[in-house]
DNA sequence: CAACAGTTTAGAATTACTCTAATGTACTGC
DNA sequence: GCAGTACATTAGAGTAATTCTAAACTGTTG
């Protein structure tokens, strides 16, 4: 990637991602706001991506957005409660946003932290027990905790 | 349960938790403190527990014994690597204690906190990919996030 | 384009922990 | 038993992640 055009001039699919995060503000009834579209053009642009708020943060700054860690926090949980992304939980330090927000599991490893998506389509999990009276299923996780041998 | 018996005189089937606790400790090769000792009686009761740091240091300070936060966050991770607990990390807020070392699961509800175990004996998942070279599975949480209705 | 609701922000506050360095205590060997 | 030492505990400071606050700013609507 080339960092040669800076934050004057942007590249025509930089254009192109930019109006694709606008729409999808405008149809989650999230007003589209410059650093909304900043941080929407990172995290939507096609890639399924995990982002912690600290590395967004880093990230956005990077891109020469001016983009206060508040409102880093505040969109990435705008954009989870309008179904554009999922927080992930797999460690107690901090959370992790998920651009993928399909059906799918975990594959983490712990020391680095690094996380993979599982597509669940394949995944089947049985033997449950039936889900308690007055309750009902939000979601299933199913987290891989692997080791580097 | 009777508070009738404070600090001094301490009830029969209470000397025989102590007992236990000291013994789990022994066996673990952790020397048995009155601070741990404190806390194993009040974990290591028979019962499955989920216990956060804070509530426990509540919890046994309630109890008459005078341990440190500090020291519940050491005794808490010392029990971990000795296979007593296990940490469970369901929320970015907090991490979770379970004195249920087993193959099993959790049914969480995200609004009250509450977890609770489910046997991984019946519980089958199928349809994982394949363990990623150079890795081996550490282990498979599966979280079954419910809301109450 | 004025007005207002919705947004952003810096910095303070809060929460959940971890660290430090001083004091206390269980286990050895005698 | 008791001294010595290695291990434990502790208060309080420090840190990391996140939330709050209240003031300044900006899309949108009329």
């Amino acid at each position: 990637m080339s960092k040669a055009s800076a934050k004057t001039s942007k590249s025509a699919s930089n254009a192109a991602i930019v109006q694709a995060a606008l729409e999808k503000l405008r149809a989650a009834g999230l007003r589209p706001t410059k650093q909304r579209i900043a941080l929407g053009a990172l995290l939507f642009d096609g890639r399924d991506r995990h982002v912690t708020a600290e590395a967004l943060h880093d990230e956005v700054r990077g891109a020469g957005a001016d983009v206060s860690l508040a409102t880093v926090y505040n969109t990435l949980h705008q954009f989870t409660e309008a179904g554009l992304l999922r927080e992930v939980v797999v460690n107690a330090g901090a959370s992790h946003f998920d651009t993928n927000v399909g059906a799918h599991h975990h594959l983490y490893y712990a020391d680095s932290g690094e996380l993979h998506d599982v597509d669940a389509t394949d995944v089947r999990i049985e033997g449950l027990p039936a889900v308690p009276r007055g309750a009902e299923i939000e979601r299933v996780d199913v987290i891989v905790r692997l080791r580097r041998r």
